[in-house]
DNA sequence: TATTGTTATACTCTATAACTATA
DNA sequence: TATAGTTATAGAGTATAACAATA
């Protein structure tokens, strides 16, 4: 007979049902990932550095379609242009449609956008360490069927 | 010469070098998965079944070792629980440490989760419903490497 | 009527710093 | 001194509803 109702808190926990997770597991690796992100390419998020590589290939994208693009609302990506734009990175120019804007990097968003490659690339590399080339083809693969 | 400075804006983007990302495609595929979950198991996020799952599998674990095992500050977490025992699926109980409180699950709790597995292991089937069994396994491997 | 960008507002999740009670 | 839980506060990131300008 045990002296307590209570147990002790073991400090190393059993993880139960949640290793087995696909969700679980795609978080524990995303948080590394972006973990990694944040000391690799400091002073921009990979969600921002993702609008600029979009703004990049689509040079005078409206902001309803970057929205789409990157499935948030219009009127999130009005903040988030505006600290880009803040940053010198972007600007907007009036589009062929009166209501629309064109979104375009400035040259300072080029700069950094250029030296913001060579840094993903490095922290792409420590991403994979632990993969052959073939493992991460296979792996971006895997992750595309789960997205559909 | 083009009559324009602007260029019209493409419905479709062209991706950009995004595509080849592996934290890029590890968003898109969670971001997917979290849809799938908050349609399949309403009322609680996978965060949150997360931390049941925890205290179901480790009875009377302390809000600082749970915090330490889902890597919040153990500030945060004072909110999250306040927030689960007012739903009554679980309690805070005095530990045998009286600094510390033990989490124990309701019987509330206990329905709940037990509910919510049903619930998340036809979502798990539905994520992977194009994973083989072997790919699944891979892909969770793939996965736990990526992580550390 | 419908769309684009915008504003006001609010909600969720998270952290930091400082406090208290215990150890 | 150190740790566990708490509070106050703040900062990201996000969405909804309503509006003016334009199509």
């Amino acid at each position: 007979m045990s002296r307590r109702a209570e147990q002790p808190p073991r400090e190393r926990l059993r993880p139960g049902a949640l290793p087995d997770l696909i969700g679980y597991r795609l978080r524990l690796a995303q948080q590394a990932v972006f973990r990694d992100f944040a000391s690799s390419v400091p002073g921009i998020s990979p969600g921002r550095v993702g609008m600029l590589l979009l703004i990049e290939a689509n040079p005078g994208v409206t902001q309803s379609t970057l929205a789409q693009a990157v499935q948030r609302d219009r009127s999130t990506m009005v903040g988030v242009l505006d600290q880009l734009e803040a940053k010198g990175w972007i600007e907007r120019r009036r589009g062929a449609d009166r209501r629309t804007n064109g979104l375009w990097l400035t040259r300072a968003g080029r700069l950094l956008l250029a030296r913001a490659k060579r840094a993903i690339a490095i922290h792409e590399q420590r991403v994979a360490a632990r993969l052959s080339a073939a493992e991460r083809a296979r792996l971006l693969e895997l992750l595309g069927r789960i997205s559909d």
